[in-house]
DNA sequence: ACTTGACAAGATAGGCCTGTATTGTCCATT
DNA sequence: AATGGACAATACAGGCCTATCTTGTCAAGT
């Protein structure tokens, strides 16, 4: 519903920042429900009454602590896609690697619990993460060549943009491991920067 | 395990294939556990003894039901990939979308029971159509001029296929109806096909 | 500021039983 | 060839109870 959180509150305090990435391995290890309070405590070398003092319940723990998983991949994200001396190719790359490509291998039988859990406490700051993600990529592709080419094939940089975004969320659930997930971001990434890539004359 | 259906096993007999269009459609509907082969049958038109006069059981009959589906689909997709009038990029789209894009409004809460009973009872039945899939997507590809692209950018076509199948896959997973999936289809699939297209003078 | 120990309320997993629904198989019938 | 009726075996949902775990909140201690 409300999306009170600023983004100081979100980074800047070490010590939340401390117990929030403690529960964020915990949660993505052992999904919502299978996770106790004392667990995530025990994990942040923390007593379980100072989890309680800075958040309510389990239930904010949980938000806060996906909101501020998701506010580092997508900071990674506009890190990554920043970078002046690499391709617009290889910064899609990485981006879309530290988006989605973080718990490949390493999410067992309590993934639909997580997906449920994360949609039904927090559906909306999911959605708007996910859109500020497409939103990064559609403005590195704004700032680069390919928007030329985009534009003249009638496709919007948000919609390029929402097609990789697409692309690696399918990859996501097809791999069974990361480097199965780059291999395949990196050759749609090649396909949608070909007209930027040197002609390559048709005989090599 | 074993792969013993012939193609003229899963085609060529009508009443065969009546019920199993039948299953189909109910098993889509509730899933494997909730349905019933009374239910089945009724929505066939027979006797629940008739469905066991073909089928061994239950499960014979989802792995039956299944592979049909499967091979009915790639046939729509091999048919529409070889429309000569049309472009290589309304093919992909036409092709993805008769893969990815039937059922995705239609599936309520029993998706997650049709995925496991899909991958525990015909897991290699699965794989193997999705790589005859991605086999078909790069074939078009490979007799089209944007092979020349492809490989010029060191994507193999069997990689461009992957990727495009991966962003079927996103897209049918993050679509909540088909229009949406057609249209992120096609904005991907123009990226794809973008060095094809007239080059576009620069300005308009 | 944080920990420890303790607490009631509530959630959860398991066992057990019960009535119903489903499966797979028979046979007589058309 | 397919149907209908009937069948034992069994899977399944529901209720109920119990033991255990977890939650959220104390007060007291450092």
């Amino acid at each position: 519903m409300e999306m009170e959180e600023s983004a100081v509150a979100v980074i800047g305090d070490t010590r939340r920042e401390a117990l929030l990435e403690a529960a964020v391995g915990v949660f993505a290890r052992y999904g919502f429900r299978k996770t106790s309070m004392d667990e995530v405590a025990r994990a942040a070398g923390v007593s379980r009454q100072g989890l309680y003092l800075l958040f309510a319940d389990k239930e904010e723990l949980f938000r806060k602590a996906l909101t501020y998983k998701l506010a580092r991949q997508l900071s990674a994200v506009v890190v990554v896609l920043s970078r002046t001396g690499d391709g617009l190719e290889g910064r899609l790359i990485a981006a879309c690697d530290e988006w989605a490509g973080q718990f490949i291998g390493t999410m067992g039988a309590d993934a639909a619990d997580l997906m449920c859990a994360s949609t039904s406490l927090a559906g909306d700051t999911l959605a708007h993460y996910e859109a500020l993600f497409e939103r990064a990529l559609a403005h590195a592709i704004e700032a680069s060549p390919l928007l030329n080419f985009c534009t003249s094939a009638g496709v919007s940089s948000a919609d390029a943009a929402k097609a990789l975004h697409a692309t690696a969320r399918g990859l996501k659930h097809g791999s069974h491991s990361r480097q199965e997930f780059v291999r395949g971001m990196t050759a749609a990434a090649r396909m949608f920067c070909a007209p930027l890539n040197p002609p390559a004359s048709q005989k090599e």
